[in-house]
RNA sequence: GGGCGGCUAGCUCAGUUGGCUAGAGCGCCUCGUUUACACCGAGGAGGUCAGGGGUUCGAGUCCCUUGCCGCCCA
């Protein structure tokens, strides 16, 4: 490139300030080819889309922006338009965000009230953790939410989408915990439960409104002034309610169980607040002596004369809680062991030496498996099978308890090596070799969990459960990909219990106060009396008024193995020995009265401390928020006998109208991950089916979780988050919007490339090349609709647009792009109705940007400037555009036919896509009103103040035409065969240095009978659109020498190459083409020469395929033809 | 260990009940001073549909199997 032409004349950039162009670096327009090695001598001109903020952009003396380039050859002169002549400019969507979002929510737009004129549609909201921060995994869900309920809304449901926050009870209290511990070095027992309590609170007023106001940024359209909180008093209300129903009804107990211990937060943490980690560690193994000596086990082989078994451990602290040693039942070696007993070393403990075939592997290590049902969830279960001792060796922050023997006290790591170290002095230690162990550990305090007995608040989930594995099962509750309602039916069909208590201060306190006593002799009866009096006690004597059968259920349990006493009169009744025991009262109390807690507290019982799982409160969400339990629905009214509860209340509340409960519930769809399908579907099912006798949703639909380009998970710690207010910062809201639902495929994960940038203020952000495609399709939009058809509906007046249409007015262009948008609106609907949002969103793109934008705007533009031509237009281009003529009559009327399909198709355009898209639509909806203020093709009617309540499209009862659409499909073949003559044209001239043509100077086509008629009546847009200057339609026409041909079906092109090509290029691509036909010709061939095609398959398949290797036939026939004369 | 998903163009993903000459967007290459748009238009290259086996006239699609990757549940 050493010989460059000169520059043109050109002046610098006359920008004040110019900012720096890095910004724009992730763009392809500003890579180093373009322009950022060219300040060098070799530069040349490259148009350049921010010219003005590009400090090296010059204009040209003809008032076109560029930069130097360089690639091309020769200068690239840009097309930018005019100075001054700007109509559109690009898409600003920060310009008018949030004048629209105030615009629906002052319009209350968003809020929704029980009609029973309408039906209702109704969506609750995932609640995101209260004091958390918008990521991207509630940009996907929630847009898909709001997508959803725009469109009901549209449809004229009364739609309602349910907001509010999650009091997220562990991660919350742990954030405040370390700032606590941070910021003033103290401990929440230092604090104490009030403290606490309290600064969380204070912490949540700050920064609970936080993520609310970020979802208002992505355009949400909830109804904000039904936002509740978890901890709230209504919701409150709901959660001890069913509290209190289920205590009753004896579903929740308290149990001993073996519960993931946090041993730093000192709290039992679900399973899915469990991060499994590989651990390098060790695997010790230890001598456990026979009792008795051993001299019977020596006698026998397997033992091979040795008077102990081995066993392996990762723990071996752990062994102070053994309290069995488990064997396979088949595994020969310890055959005469079973039932024997071993003496554990360090506690002197004899323990029994069980066969079990589940515990144990007869293959794996040595075969003796060492049980610690106190620590360990495989030998909690073996215990439980054989009825083994369980023992807790840990204090709640993880040091050895008073049954440790000589441990006591110890942090249970240091007991590990003061254990190992004691068993190596006793010999007892075989070998240590290095081992690699998966170690749960707490993902919000990170430390190891321990396995850890303890006493914990039960949900009974048998029947419940049941429930609402037939909800699913016969249809009442659907999943969107079906193949999750497995994961629902798989996971119920556990009927594990759930554990609902959390050792946490920040939640909803567990409604229970207990007193312990114990009936060891007569003497004991008073405290019967006293305990069992205690209902009277309370209710009676102290007079209180506010406690009665619904908020107050006194049952005893016996401590042994927590069995509630089926009738509590038994201890008045039979004083009997067998009675003799501990015992628990238990006081279920959900009345609130302050006194009413006092008094059972002066009588000796205690309240629980533990909190409730955040879930519980969650669960009920569907409920609660619709006033449950004040509002029972008038269903549950009219059988309130046969209800779980019988409702007082409820009937005093439901006067005449009807409620929300009634009216809203149960919800339409539930939107979501699929991790949280057993936590929180799971647990929302079994509430609603106890409580209201419904699924809380009709539909369940799992969208995919998003990753990083890598397939990992988006964290804090990877650093590979994308903040979705960078995204609306620098594409914009509804950018984001589009980018999310157009991932929203049926996969369970996406992918979303991440990669690091710079913002213009300094930043370092995460983005994503991705957000350009929405970002692109907006501009897109925005230019179609204010730079094209706005200004030419404008030029045709107010009083156009009522009037109805014939059809007979109708171009085929016309009725191709109405065909075109029917079809795009059935699909839309269909997909919708599958919850398949990525193809519907595809849908929408490939039909404003393909049909609309690429070919109907370009089909029409004839008939508008032949009424109404541009300012500019001049003889200057020398094309085929006639200079400016008068009007003829025809083509007035043309045009005004025109100008209403143009507003028609965007105003379905902008109903189909607001959803999506909101904010752009309503911007351009409002000024699609001013400047057509009717629309509609036979039908024309006002459009509707807001897009956001405007009735969703319906295609004015046009419909698919596929012959229409046919036609059209040759008429586009043509086009496209001219288009690519003149482009390869082209390209072999720029290789020759010579100067591109605009044109094709002439071009001849000779159709089939069918469509001669339809391509001739499509004369002037050939030549347009063909880009050709003097165009020629027949079936006579011959090929003129030396020519390039395209052969389509029924049509052959021409256009002759002389002067204009090298033709050698034209000849391989001849050849090359031939080929590749010959290879599919061969292929069909064979196929319908094979007998067992032609005989089994389908005749119109069969008849399909002959038809294509005759056309193909015809085309390889056509292509030699040509060759020849080339040659 | 059990279950589920994925493996299709350089990248991210579509691909309905088997009928495919396998698509889209981005990226890449070429051309472009076109009367909305360079955040653009026109054109092009690029694929043994993870490997193997089977069913079928016909398999990206159904069945079996192997291999990776991921998620969930133990």
């Amino acid at each position: 490139m050493s010989a460059k032409p000169p520059l043109p004349n050109v002046s610098a950039c006359s920008y004040a300030t110019p900012r720096t162009c890095e910004p724009h670096s992730s763009s392809r327009r500003f890579s180093p080819r373009h322009w950022h090695c060219a300040s060098d001598d070799n530069a040349v001109l490259r148009r350049c889309a921010h010219r003005v903020n590009c400090p090296l952009a010059l204009k040209s003396d003809r008032g076109w922006w560029a930069v130097p380039t360089l690639r091309s050859g020769r200068w690239a002169v840009p097309a930018v338009r005019r100075a001054g002549m700007s109509i559109g400019g690009s898409y600003d969507p920060a310009h008018i965000e949030s004048d629209i979002y105030r615009f629906w929510e002052e319009g209350g737009h968003f809020h929704a009230v029980a009609n029973p004129l309408k039906k209702p549609y109704v969506i609750d909201i995932p609640l995101p953790n209260v004091t958390g921060a918008l990521h991207l995994g509630h940009a996907i869900n929630d847009t898909l939410q709001d997508i959803l309920i725009r469109r009901a809304r549209m449809q004229g449901y009364e739609a309602l989408w349910m907001p509010g926050t999650d009091h997220a009870g562990i991660a919350t209290q742990a954030v405040v915990e370390r700032k606590l511990k941070e910021e003033q070095n103290l401990t929440r027992h230092e604090l104490g439960r009030e403290g606490l309590v309290k600064k969380i609170w204070e912490w949540k007023e700050d920064y609970g409104s936080r993520i609310l106001n970020q979802l208002r940024k992505m355009g949400f359209s909830c109804d904000w002034e039904r936002t509740r909180f978890t901890l709230d008093e209504v919701c409150a209300k709901a959660v001890y309610e069913a509290f209190f129903q289920w205590f009753k009804a004896g579903l929740i107990y308290r149990g001993l169980r073996l519960v993931n211990w946090d041993a730093f937060l000192q709290t039992a943490v679900a399973d899915d607040e469990i991060v499994h980690e590989t651990v390098k560690g060790h695997l010790w193994h230890i001598r456990y002596p026979l009792e008795g000596g051993g001299t019977e086990a020596r006698r026998h082989a397997g033992t091979e004369g040795r008077d102990y078994l081995i066993v392996a451990t990762t723990r071996p602290e752990t062994m102070l809680g053994d309290t069995a040693i488990a064997v396979h039942p088949d595994d020969e070696r310890y055959q005469h062991l079973i039932g024997k007993r071993c003496i554990l070393p360090l506690m002197n403990r004899p323990i029994p030496i069980i066969a079990d075939d589940i515990l144990v592997k007869k293959e794996f290590g040595t075969g003796c498996v060492k049980v610690t049902p106190g620590h360990d969830p495989n030998d909690y279960a073996f215990a439980q099978r054989h009825g083994v001792e369980m023992i807790n060796i840990l204090t709640p922050d993880g040091k050895i308890n008073d049954r440790g023997g000589a441990y006591v006290g110890l942090d249970r790591y240091a007991a590990r090596k003061k254990v190992v170290a004691d068993l190596e002095g006793l010999g007892l230690v075989e070998k240590i070799e290095p081992y690699e162990t998966e170690v749960g550990h707490s993902d919000r305090s990170k430390t190891p969990i321990e396995p850890l007995l303890s006493e914990q608040w039960f949900v009974k989930m048998g029947d419940l459960a049941e429930t609402a594995m037939e909800a699913v099962r016969d249809g009442r509750m659907r999943f969107f990909p079906d193949r999750y309602a497995r994961t629902f039916l798989d996971w119920l069909g556990e009927k594990r219990d759930w554990c609902i208590s959390r050792q946490l201060w920040w939640g909803h306190r567990i409604p229970v106060w207990t007193f312990r006593f114990s009936i060891q002799d007569y003497g004991d009866w008073d405290l019967v009396f006293l305990a069992g009096g205690l209902d009277h006690l309370i209710k009676g004597n102290h007079g209180y008024k506010s406690v009665n059968e619904s908020n107050f259920c006194l049952r005893f349990v016996r401590s042994a193995d927590q069995s509630v006493v089926p009738d509590a009169r038994i201890f008045l009744r039979s004083p009997r020995r067998e009675i003799y025991g501990d015992y628990i009262a238990q006081v279920c109390y959900t009345g609130g009265d302050p006194t009413v807690a006092q008094g059972l507290e002066e009588a000796g019982f205690v309240q629980d401390p533990d909190v409730l799982d955040t879930w519980f409160s969650s669960g009920l969400w569907p409920m609660s928020t619709l006033g449950w339990p004040d509002n029972y629905g008038r269903d549950e009214i009219r059988d309130a006998g046969a209800s779980p509860r019988s409702a007082p209340t409820a009937r005093a509340a439901v006067a005449d109208g009807v409620t929300d409960l009634e009216y809203f519930f149960p919800t339409s769809v539930l939107v979501t991950g699929r991790e949280i399908i057993t936590l929180w579907v799971a647990r929302m099912a079994v509430f609603s089916l106890y409580f209201k006798g419904r699924v809380p949703f009709q539909h369940v639909y799992i969208h995919p979780n998003i990753q990083d380009g890598q397939g990992r998970r988006m964290s804090k710690s990877l650093g590979n988050g994308v903040d979705p207010l960078d995204i609306i910062e620098m594409y914009g809201t509804d950018a984001l919007r589009f980018t999310m639902a157009q991932m929203a495929t049926e996969t369970q994960d996406v992918r979303l490339p991440v990669k690091a940038t710079k913002l213009p203020d300094g930043r370092q952000v995460n983005t994503s090349e991705k957000f350009e495609l929405g970002r692109n399709f907006c501009n897109k939009i925005w230019q179609a609709a204010t730079g094209f058809v706005l200004p030419n509906l404008s030029a045709a007046g107010p009083d156009a647009w009522a009037q109805p249409l014939r059809l007979d007015d109708l171009a085929i262009e016309d009725r191709w792009i109405l065909s075109r948008l029917a079809g795009c609106i059935a699909d839309v609907n269909q997909r919708y109705d599958r919850y398949q949002i990525s193809e519907m969103t595809g849908r929408l793109y490939s039909f404003f940007w393909s049909d609309f934008c690429d070919w109907y705007v370009e089909l029409v533009k004839p008939r508008l400037y032949a009424a109404n031509p541009p300012p500019s237009q001049g003889g200057a281009g020398g094309g085929s555009n006639p200079p400016v003529v008068p009007p003829r009559q025809g083509d007035g009327s043309q045009a005004a036919v025109a100008r209403r399909v143009l507003a028609f198709v965007l105003d379905q355009a902008l109903r189909l896509m607001h959803p999506v898209i909101p904010f752009i639509t309503e911007a351009l909806w409002q000024k699609l009103n001013v400047s057509a203020p009717f629309r509609g093709l036979r039908d024309p009617r006002r459009g509707e103040p807001a897009l956001i309540k405007a009735a969703w499209p319906d295609a004015d009862g046009f419909v698919v035409e596929p012959a229409i659409e046919r036609e059209m499909a040759a008429l586009q073949e043509v086009i496209k065969a001219l288009r690519d003559t003149l482009v390869r044209i082209n390209t072999s001239r720029a290789a020759t240095k010579q100067p591109a043509i605009g044109k094709l100077p002439q071009a001849l086509i000779r159709p089939g009978a069918e469509i001669a008629a339809g391509l001739q009546r499509q004369h002037a847009v050939l030549e347009r659109l063909g880009r050709c200057q003097a165009l020629t339609i027949g079936p006579d026409v011959t090929k003129p020498p030396e020519s390039a041909t395209k052969v389509l079906t029924g049509v052959e092109v021409y256009v002759p190459l002389r002067g204009l090509m090298d033709l050698t290029a034209e000849r391989d691509r001849l050849r090359r083409e031939r080929d590749e036909l010959g290879g599919h010709i061969e292929r069909l061939a064979g196929k319908l020469g094979n007998p067992g095609f032609v005989a089994k398959a389908p005749a119109a398949v069969v008849e399909q395929e002959r038809q294509r290797l005759d056309d193909m036939r015809q085309r390889q026939a056509a292509i030699a033809l040509n060759l020849a004369d080339l040659e």
